[in-house]
RNA sequence: GGGCUCGUAGAUCAGUGGAAGAUCGUCGCCUUUGCGAGGCGAAGGCCCUGGGUUCAAAUCCCAGCGAGUCCA
């Protein structure tokens, strides 16, 4: 880092000393000549603990207390922003206050929305997941105050490092903050691509805020070198800064942790309903000692300390923090599911199912009766006052909760069950043990913690005892799973995007003629540049893929002076790279500076329209249909249907897609009116919110927004609509699609395709109606009875064949071969019950018409008699011939089976396998059955003679 | 977005290329005053669908549909 960055003005004026910490050598900026520490835990323990720092304070008050104090000093108070971070496409969830404005607020390509604004900023992080409860401080939900200027330049410049320092120290003095006790810890920042110096701001261990001051990017060209890595000044330099709420909270009223400041009210339930009493009131200076020095020592050296086991002070503590833990994910899930996060197994929905199963599993550990929807609501409730919002889907909240502890249930009962066929797998080999190898397995295929392996193992009651099989778990058992998971990551750089950049920079931005004249095919432009065999224009009315619409084709044809029949090239692909508009052309070239005539294919084009508004319209009736929650998480449209995916937590089923049908076609017959303006990007967040944000976040200070009637959808959208929700015709819904958990595809047709759809399906009933003659709507009773008659026919013709079997087997036991050389064949054995029966032979025959199964039949009764059988078999439907030979086991050393039919199945154009008892084979070579039986013949011959001799 | 697992009787699952199985449940008969339990027997399968490989596929390969799970 640079130095001299944290020469502040306000600090001299007001007689800071920087100094450098004794125990940790970071330098930090104090009014106390005296102080040693940077008083950043651990260097120094809590010191609130028990005697709090300032007069105590709600978290609403807190809040409030913040927001005032900014908005007095010219800052604009803006509205929270959704936990689900639906405008990056880099992160899920809403990870600090200033993840609102990135990337294109903070990269300059977008004024914010107020400059200064202030916010206080719900957040979800989860990397710290196991810390939560242990270590008194840590948080999933948490909310980040923060006051932020966006400076450019020469441009705009609102403030910097001096104001904000002054700003903290001003509002910490108004708290009630003893000024003297707070340090500014120096402590450069790296994140997320920026970098920039940062104070941390301390007071009796526990750091309140940070202060950011983001003024460089990532550059291979950098100058400044942070952690091995080149950065360079920014144009924009921002002030980011992120006051904890909860840490305010905590420290006004001194409670041995975060979480007693924030969710009394819960932890006292939760308490009351595990049956336990809260360890403060049982071991008061216990818990107050460990909780001061919880932010410095490890859990081993508190013991000592106390002088207490470790063992016994994790037993006191376990189940408090476990509490403490449920009652911090309560509200981390009141937020996601408020903000419609749906859980499942991929995206933010599976983070969202990550928490609801840890809670799951703690509530178990505690055993605790009450669902968690119910613990869910009550957070909810001490929330209502300041986020009203989260009350309006508590009915949705409560159906997922409890539809996911459902499914949580069945995979363990599922997990149950695999686990003790493992144990009794595993109970047979010789270590008894279950491979590391297996228990990852498990937890990866079937998400079975190793912990609940054990568990199930050891309870396994029918092992005798003793004799259990073993399961040890590693310590890093999770960071192994996340290992083997992170050698799969590559990663993708857009290097046509760059190349481009540079191409481009002399020309101006194409002008998109296609949003100001709709409905025109035909126009003339200048090609500006051509770029391997794509063209640009300086206007075009070429609508290039994006959001789901595939790009127009059509042609450009060369206008040349006085000549008409000039030469045409097809456009066969429109894509927008930065502004610029590539039109793909096939069969023939366009030099740069030549006018061209473009046109495009007119019905392509509307049907593309079509579906467009049709997905609009198709969105917004499931969104009425399903709840708030459905979110667009996907979509494609094309001339002959469209497709959408969107957030849900069940099937979809066919009552509501009915419904949805039926909504969608109302809205097609209402024939509102379909506006589209561009505006402003804060105006259209501040008006319509983040819902507007359903097909993917646009870029730009003004975006396009597209309305259908009185703000029955609206939504930020690129793409070329209708004027009339009438001119889209018909909506058919083809089908429903679960594509993965969490997420239903609705597939559909508009306009003249879903005419098309319903004719093609009408002519699939009409087709199967007249195969079985009789009227369509008798189809499905038709078709049932059918299937039922098929199945007893079949049975019937198993039946049969069993009868024609029996049937079937004294006429050919009178044509057995080979009586006297048989007779006299030195067997070695035959069983004393079943004694050499008279006239016992050989048998090889063919049976015309014989199925796999009744030859089957046939030779093994035969061989039961005690007949050596071959027996061949053919089927003229698929003209294929089946061989069985089976051969009773006294006799199989002379005649083995498989090695009989072995150059039989040979001549028959195919091989055979088996056992020296019984052997199959076949060939395709119908023509050859006769022959083949003499061979079959021949090798009995060779055989016997062999064994005479 | 990527990985892994699974689709077989009403349910839970065996079956890894040569004849479709077990347990529970269902039904019938026997036993019992009745219930419970027991004994004997039976019914119940497009082995998810469609292609491919093979003489032969529940089994191997490909595609699809459906379910589950882990990671980013």
């Amino acid at each position: 880092m640079v130095n001299g960055e944290y020469d502040i003005e306000y600090f001299k004026e007001n007689e800071f000393i920087r100094k450098k910490c004794e125990k940790c050598s970071s330098y930090f900026w104090t009014r106390d000549k005296d102080r040693k520490t940077c008083g950043d835990a651990p260097c120094e323990i809590y010191s609130f603990i028990g005697t709090p720092i300032f007069k105590e304070r709600s978290p609403d008050e807190i809040r409030e207390l913040f927001l005032s104090f900014f908005e007095q000093h010219s800052h604009t108070r803006l509205g929270r922003y959704p936990v689900v971070a639906r405008w990056r496409d880099d992160i899920y969830l809403t990870i600090a206050s200033i993840a609102d404005f990135q990337p294109f607020v903070t990269s300059g390509k977008v004024p914010p929305p107020a400059n200064p604004l202030v916010i206080s900023q719900p957040c979800i992080r989860l990397e710290d997941l196991e810390s939560i409860g242990k270590s008194g401080r840590h948080l999933t939900a948490f909310e980040m105050m923060g006051h932020h200027a966006f400076n450019k330049r020469g441009v705009e410049e609102i403030y910097w490092k001096n104001e904000t320092v002054k700003y903290c120290d001003e509002f910490l003095k108004q708290v009630g903050v003893a000024i003297e006790s707070v340090t500014y810890k120096e402590a450069p920042w790296v994140g997320g691509g920026n970098a920039g110096p940062c104070l941390e701001v301390i007071t009796g261990g526990l750091e309140l805020a940070t202060l950011v001051f983001m003024d460089l990017e990532l550059s291979p060209r950098g100058d400044v070198t942070i952690e091995g890595q080149q950065y360079r000044k920014m144009d924009t330099y921002i002030v980011d800064t992120g006051y904890g709420l909860e840490r305010f909270v905590w420290a006004s009223k001194g409670t041995p942790t975060v979480y007693d400041a924030m969710f009394p009210e819960v932890i006292s339930e939760l308490v009351n309903a595990a049956g336990i009493e809260h360890p403060l009131e049982k071991h008061p200076e216990l818990i107050i000692t460990h909780a001061s020095l919880s932010g410095s020592l490890k859990r081993g050296e508190i013991a000592k300390r106390l002088s207490v086991s470790l063992e016994s002070l994790t037993n006191i503590l376990g189940p408090i923090e476990t509490i403490y833990a449920v009652a911090d994910h309560t509200k981390c899930l009141a937020f996601m599911l408020a903000d419609g996060i749906v859980p499942s197994n991929a995206k933010e929905g599976y983070l969202a199912r990550l928490i609801l199963r840890r809670t799951f599993r703690m509530l178990k550990f505690l055993e605790i009766e009450t669902p968690l929807e119910e613990l869910v609501l009550m957070q909810i409730k001490t929330l209502r006052n300041s986020f009203p919002e989260l009350e309006t889907s508590v009915d949705r909240i409560v159906e997922i909760v409890s539809l996911e502890k459902r499914r949580y249930d069945e995979t363990l009962l599922k997990g149950e069950r695999i686990i003790q066929q493992l144990a009794k797998e595993y109970k047979a080999k010789a270590d008894r043990k279950i491979p590391l190898e297996r228990l990852i397995n498990l937890y990866d295929t079937h998400g079975l913690p190793p912990e609940f392996v054990k568990d199930v193992v050891s309870n396994i009651t029918d092992l005798k005892a003793g004799s259990g099989v073993n399961v040890d778990v590693p310590e890093n058992f999770y960071t192994l799973v996340a290992r083997m998971h992170s050698e799969e990551r590559k990663d993708d750089v857009e290097p046509f995007v760059e190349s481009m950049k540079e191409k481009t920079k002399a020309i101006p931005a194409t002008i998109k003629v296609y949003y100001e004249e709709p409905s025109a095919v035909d126009f003339e432009a200048t090609v500006l540049d051509v770029v391997d065999d794509s063209v640009i224009l300086d206007k075009t009315l070429f609508f290039p893929e994006g959001g789901g619409q595939p790009a127009d084709t059509g042609f450009l044809t060369l206008v040349t002076k006085g000549e008409s029949s000039a030469a045409s090239v097809k456009v066969v692909d429109v894509q927008e790279v930065e502004g610029f508009i590539l039109h793909k052309i096939e069969n023939g070239k366009i030099s740069k500076g030549a006018t061209v005539s473009g046109h495009i294919d007119p019905t392509r084009r509307i049907a593309h329209k079509k579906h467009h508004t049709a997905t609009h319209i198709v969105v917004c009736a499931a969104r009425k249909v399903l709840g708030d929650h459905v979110w667009q998480a996907g979509a494609q449209k094309g001339e002959k249907r469209a497709r959408i995916d969107i957030a849900h937590f069940k099937r979809i089923s066919d009552a509501e897609r009915k419904e949805i049908e039926m909504l969608a076609n109302k809205t097609v017959m209402e024939n509102l009116e379909i506006s589209t303006s561009f505006m402003d990007r804060n105006d259209a967040e501040q008006k319509y919110g983040s819902r507007i944000y359903q097909g993917g976040v646009p870029i730009g200070k003004k975006i396009r927004i597209v309305r259908i009637g009185e703000d029955e959808d609206v939504q930020a959208c690129a793409g070329t609509h209708l004027s009339k929700t009438g001119e889209c015709g018909p909506i058919k819904i083809l089908r429903t699609e679960r594509i993965q958990d969490g997420i239903a595809r609705l597939e559909y047709a508009a306009g003249e395709a879903a005419i098309e759809a319903i004719q093609a399906q009408e002519e699939l009933i009409r087709k199967s109606a007249a195969v079985l003659k009789v009227p369509p709507e008798q189809l499905p009773s038709e078709v049932e009875r059918f299937f039922k008659e098929w199945k007893q026919l079949q049975n019937l013709s198993e039946r049969l064949r069993k009868d024609r079997a029996e049937l079937k087997l004294p006429q050919l036991k009178g044509r057995t071969r080979f009586q006297d050389e048989y007779a006299d064949l030195p067997l070695p054995t035959i069983k004393a019950t079943e004694p050499l029966k008279e006239g016992i032979g050989i048998i090889i025959e063919a049976i015309p018409e014989a199925n796999e199964k009744e030859l089957k039949n046939i030779s093994s009764q035969l061989e039961r008699d005690g007949y050596p059988n071959m027996l061949i078999g053919s089927s003229y439907a698929d003209s294929k011939v089946k061989l069985i030979s089976s051969v009773p086991s006294n006799v199989s050393g002379v005649i083995n089976a498989s090695e009989w039919a072995k150059p039989v199945s040979a001549i028959l154009g195919g091989r055979s396998g088996g056992t020296a008892t019984f052997a199959q084979g076949g060939g395709n070579r119908m023509d050859k059955i006769n022959e083949a039986r003499e061979a079959g013949v021949k090798f009995i011959e060779k055989r016997l003679k062999k064994k005479k001799k």
